[in-house]
Parts: structure tokens; C-alpha cells; sequence
DNA sequence: CGACAAGTTGAATTGTATCAAGAATGGTGG
DNA sequence: CCACCATTCTTGATACAATTCAACTTGTCG
């Protein structure tokens, strides 16, 4: 694996990691895990490096450990890029090659910011997913969430006016954190347009019109949700 | 189980089943499924009818024999209904139950013509896919299928021009038959409307439009794709 | 044939893209 | 720490795209 952008950091005992309770290896022992030669490195990207791009071969699958990163894809016809999904903290990526189905990835991974994650070969993944129901359940859960998430594009997201798809995805962005929490956010407004599906000069005007009525305030790259009237916004 | 919009028709025999190479059970023997107690019965939807509603306690998953179905989602604010995914022959519906994390349906099932199902027992199923692996596989091929198709929506036919998000639609219904044939279209302007996320009224425009332009042809519930030049649609 | 639902079309209005200019921001080297 | 640069953000004017509402046409089915 020679990946100029990447930058190896060691490996981890995945027994000992800090999130090893959101992983894929959460309730797992240390004689489920190292009978297998499971070996996970670690990595590290800089904001605006490539993890993978679309329809390389992908023998890795990673799980973001901190920072947050987008995946996406070329579209066809067209020169811009749709982004397809956007990841934080314990978030699993690349794991389309698992089922042996998907041999390439179907995505380009970007950091949108500094970012540590690890580094699972498939192949093992596989194995142990056949051997270890846990790690298997916790799998499935991905796709399950991976497809909610884009079930959630698609409708909160993927029609409607700009306001409402710019609310719902703040809103959608902030959930984990307590209300009225200063959410790390270091999204573009030219990112946050590929997303949401607008042109970046709208969603300028948009975000910039939540600040002047006070419903968000943004500072550095972290943003801050006081009060999204998101009914009013919607029913109009 | 007590729906007044379903009718059963008796039970099947899976290993008979004309479809099988395209179910779940594809490349199972009559050993793999018939000491797993997999009862699975027939039920047949007229046009209109509704399958399950969304949040419904989820006990069973179906596939799709003959016809056609639409999964949407109702708009938190918001009246519309959202149309997530389109389904046909041999595609799996209902399945969100299955991983025991999500009990409930996410999605309310209708039929866009007369369609002839089998019901799958969530439990009976989850044991098998257990003991399986092969049903496994098939399985997670279906959330990968699931999730490949929500990210076409995304990207092909969420964004983008209406003239571009209709030609990208139909070429993809029609992507499973030879090129020029007559595919069945059951699907109205509203619905078709609700799917890409347009007024009804402006996808009625832009089907007229191709029609005139000799791109397209319809008659009663069946379209014929003549040529679309896409380049030129997306290239504007 | 009549009745009702679905499709088509027009005109006015709203929403968004585009292009371009100016303002703010972040990073860099002195 | 500041000046400078490059990037990103904001904003305005204009053109284009899509919605809305309503009238009208076509299709379907009893």
C-alpha cells in the first residue's frame, strides 16, 4: 500500500481504543479479536487529502476516528461532484468490497479536515464477519445506517426550498450534540452546495440570512444553533 | 395477520418458485430450507393498495413477483409525500426489520399496479439468514442494492436540470430490457413527480417535450425509449 | 355515451443559477 | 506581530428554471 497522502502512525490494540464502544468491534473480546490477525494501522490525513478514489481497488475499509471527511462521485455527463455522504467520529468508509460483490470503491474520500482513522483489511474483515455474529450484526448495522443516511438526503434534503434543505441539514448535522452546543463544522459553503444539490453563491445567501435572524451563529469552523423556526421555513 | 387490502393466495413452494435464481433463496437445496420451517404464502395487491404503512410493527419482508411498487415517506412539516425508491420484479421490500434494530417499517409500501408478492416471516428468516450463509450473502446484496439505488437517486436524478433527471430515470427503468422495447410504465406524472422531487405539472412538460421531440413514445401503461440524447440534456 | 381522473398547457410568480465585484478570512513569511 | 496573498464568503443584477393555479384536453372505465 503506497499511498503518497497517507502517513502511518503505528498500529492500535483495538481492545484498548476510546472508541471501541461505537466500532464494529464493540462487545467484542480480545479472544475474538486476535486469533484472527486482525492487524489495524493507524493514519493520518491533513484537511484536503484523498483517502481513495472512485473506482480504485479497494482492499481497505477505515473508521473514522476524528475529524470528518466526504465521500463522492463523478457524475457522469457533468464536471461537478455530488457528495454523497458526509462522515464523522465512528463512522465506517470503504466498505463496499466486503460481500466480494463491489471490488472497486464506488466513491472518492476526501478529508474536509484533519483527520485520524483506521485501517481494516478487508479480507480479514470478512472473515471475522463470518466467524464473530457481533462483528457480522454490527456490519449489517452500518449498511442499515449508511442507507438511512441517504434515505435522509433524499427526503429532508433532496427537495423542497434551499432554506428548508439548509435547516434540516444543520439540524440533521447538530443532533448529537446537546441544543445550543458549538458543533465543530468544517464544511465549505461550496461543499455544503454539493450536497444539498445548490448553486454555493445560494447557499451563501442562505446561511447568511440565518445569521442576520440570529438562527445560527458560525465562528472559525464551528457553528452554533440557537433556534431554527423549522416549521415556519418548511410551510411556507 | 390481518390487512383487509391483502389476499392470500395459498402457499408456495420455493424451490419451484419461477423467480428463484433472483430470490434470496437463489442456489439453496430443498435441505437449506425446508427443516428452517419457511412457510411462505402467497398475497396478491390490486392497483392502489397500500402494503404496510410506515411504522407499522414490522413481522414480515416481501418479494416482489409481478407488478410494481413505490416505498415513500412521509414529510415531517411537510404534506407531500416523498417516493424513496421504486421497486419490480424480484426486488426484496420490508426488510428494515430484519438485524432486530429497526421494529418498525420505514417506508409505507403501495402498489402503482396489480402485484403478486410472497411473505417472508422476519423471525424464520433472521434464523435462517443465521444458519445460512448463502442467504446471508443474498442478503447483504440486497442492503448493498438498496443502497446503490438510493445513491443513483442522489445523484443522477437529485440534482440537475428536470429535462436531465427525467432522461436519467427513464433510461435507468428501462435499463433491464433490450434496448426499444416496450417497458411497463406504471407510473403516473404525480408520482413519477413526487420520485425526482418536480411538480407534477413541470414533469408532465418535460415528458410532452420528449414525446413531441420523438425521444420518447407512451401508450397506455408502457414506454418506449427511442433515442434520448443525454449528453446533449445534462451538456446545457 | 357520460363521468371522473389524469395529462397537458398557458400566464404570472417565485426560486435559483450565473457572473462578477467587493469584503472577510486564514495562512505565510518577514 | 503585521503585511500580504490566496482563498472563501457575501452580495447585487440579470437570466433562466420551476412552481402555482386554473382552464382545457385526453384517456379510462362502467
Amino acid at each position: 500500500m503506497q499511498n503518497p497522502s497517507w502517513k502511518m502512525t503505528g498500529e492500535s490494540d483495538c481492545l484498548l481504543c476510546p472508541m471501541r464502544q461505537l466500532s464494529i468491534f464493540a462487545g467484542l473480546t480480545i479472544e475474538d479479536l486476535s486469533p484472527l490477525g486482525m492487524v489495524v494501522e493507524d493514519i493520518h490525513l491533513p484537511a484536503g487529502a484523498t483517502l481513495y478514489r472512485q473506482g480504485e481497488n479497494a482492499r481497505y475499509a477505515f473508521t473514522l476516528r476524528s475529524g470528518a471527511m466526504k465521500l463522492s462521485v463523478h457524475r457522469r455527463h457533468q464536471d461537478e461532484n455530488r457528495i454523497v455522504r458526509l462522515l464523522r467520529y465512528g463512522d465506517l468508509l470503504g466498505f463496499e468490497g466486503l460481500n466480494q460483490a463491489r471490488l472497486h470503491y464506488q466513491h472518492t474520500a476526501t478529508a474536509l479536515d484533519a483527520s485520524d482513522l483506521c485501517l481494516l483489511d478487508l479480507t480479514a474483515l470478512n472473515r471475522l464477519s463470518e466467524d464473530r455474529p457481533k462483528v457480522r450484526q454490527a456490519l449489517i448495522g452500518r449498511w442499515q445506517s449508511a442507507l438511512e443516511e441517504a434515505e435522509f438526503q433524499l427526503v429532508e434534503i433532496g427537495a423542497g426550498k434551499a432554506e428548508a434543505c439548509v435547516a434540516a441539514f444543520l439540524c440533521h448535522w447538530c443532533r448529537v450534540f446537546p441544543d445550543g452546543a458549538w458543533v465543530p463544522f468544517p464544511i465549505e459553503r461550496k461543499e455544503l452546495a454539493d450536497y444539498l444539490g445548490f448553486s454555493a453563491a445560494h447557499v451563501s445567501r442562505v446561511m447568511a440570512d440565518f445569521k442576520r435572524n440570529g438562527y445560527v451563529k458560525e465562528s472559525g469552523k464551528r457553528i452554533n444553533i440557537q433556534y431554527i423556526p423549522l416549521r415556519r421555513i418548511a410551510g411556507a
